[in-house]
DNA sequence: AAGCAGCATAGACTTTAGTCTAGGGTGCAA
DNA sequence: TTGCACCCTAGACTAAAGTCTATGCTGCTT
């Protein structure tokens, strides 16, 4: 069985390289590209056997680590590799944070890409450096489920329920229940609150 | 004439230190000094002839620049010395930001004060650099009214109307309608984009 | 002195946020 | 298959947020 590999990156010179060690490592893998962050949730959706997420941080649709919490959230069993020119030591500990297996650094070599996506397919996870209070907050922001996570950076953006349950598709009864869902998990009393725990987490949006 | 200069600063060594400054510049000058934000903005609404205010940025009651930006409300004409270990440029401009005529690092040369607070009583201000976007809407912060910046710092906090109100000691009906001013002038339409904006522009709150 | 502008105050009202309850779907374990 | 846990959904209700209107006050200009 080969399985899909998901690799999300706006810049396609990048994703041609990815592939390529990708490639190298599971040759019989079906390589699925996205340029955007809406169309690589759409893929991840989509596909039933993915075995494995390549993301890039600065993505359209999503800085920070909103994409990485969204397709952790979307497919909590596939291993996501966050690829990112950010500093190394900060941008892994982040990642990992929301739910993340790995990091790669944008200046890594070939074969230590190779090898991060073979540890990666193998179940292997980077250790991350115990941060107490940020972590233990942070893995409730993990746990979050897709819908309440969507609902959340549509808050964090500063729009009304009722804008985002008309684009999410829900009633605004939904994205309201959603909400004491989410407030309950961060174990605040309400938006204003949910907005600062979670920037504190740096689950930043982006603002181009 | 004399006038009376603040001298806020949580540390009794340093402001024995800004007090020998000011004595050198001003000998006739009354000198009132602070250990926290809470007092210093009470001295600083009790003196009516306050002539300088030299303000160290971490003190207890507000981090970040929650302090410069209440005392500037408080007291518009009032010239404010910002004195502080944080790294020159950055702060400086950012002191500016909110209200400040000048910034001094707290390893500057006697002299260096000295003369910061001669140019502060002339009337002299640190030219800024411009960085357009942010200062622009950075002056609206700045012309916030003393109550209005109070009420948005404790919805920066997460607060409900309610207990800012009996913070305050005024009905909760009021502090709606600054709310109402506040998001007028910062351009917004409600409090957690009140909150995201004040955020950005440094607006930062303590949380030890 | 009279007018004017801005600030702080707040009551009455409308809109939005958040709670409570509850039904339907899915996956999983006994 | 029957239960169970969890997610998504949403209506009905309560609480909080935000708007509109208006009053008293201070300081400043004419």
């Amino acid at each position: 069985m080969s399985g899909t590999i998901l690799i999300a990156d706006d810049h396609p010179l990048f994703r041609q390289a990815m592939a390529m060690a990708v490639q190298m490592v599971r040759p019989d893998a079906r390589i699925v590209e996205s340029a955007n962050l809406p169309t690589a949730l759409n893929e991840a959706v989509a596909a039933d056997d993915l075995i494995l997420i390549l993301l890039d941080l600065k993505m359209p649709g999503a800085e920070g680590y909103s994409g990485v919490a969204l397709l952790h959230a979307e497919k909590p069993a596939v291993p996501i590799l966050v690829v990112s020119s950010a500093d190394a030591a900060q941008g892994a500990r982040d990642a990992l944070r929301f739910g993340a297996v790995g990091f790669i650094g944008k200046d890594a070599e070939l074969t230590h890409i190779e090898d991060a996506i073979r540890d990666a397919l193998a179940g292997k996870k980077m250790e991350a450096p115990k941060d107490e209070a940020l972590d233990s907050v942070a893995a409730y922001i993990a746990a979050l489920t897709p819908t309440q996570l969507k609902v959340l950076l549509g808050v964090m953006e500063g729009r009304l329920n009722k804008q985002i349950a008309y684009d999410l598709g829900i009633s605004e009864a939904t994205v309201k229940a959603h909400m004491t869902a989410i407030m309950k998990k961060l174990d605040v009393q309400n938006r204003t609150q949910a907005v600062l725990v979670a920037r504190a987490l740096g689950l930043a949006i982006a603002h181009d």
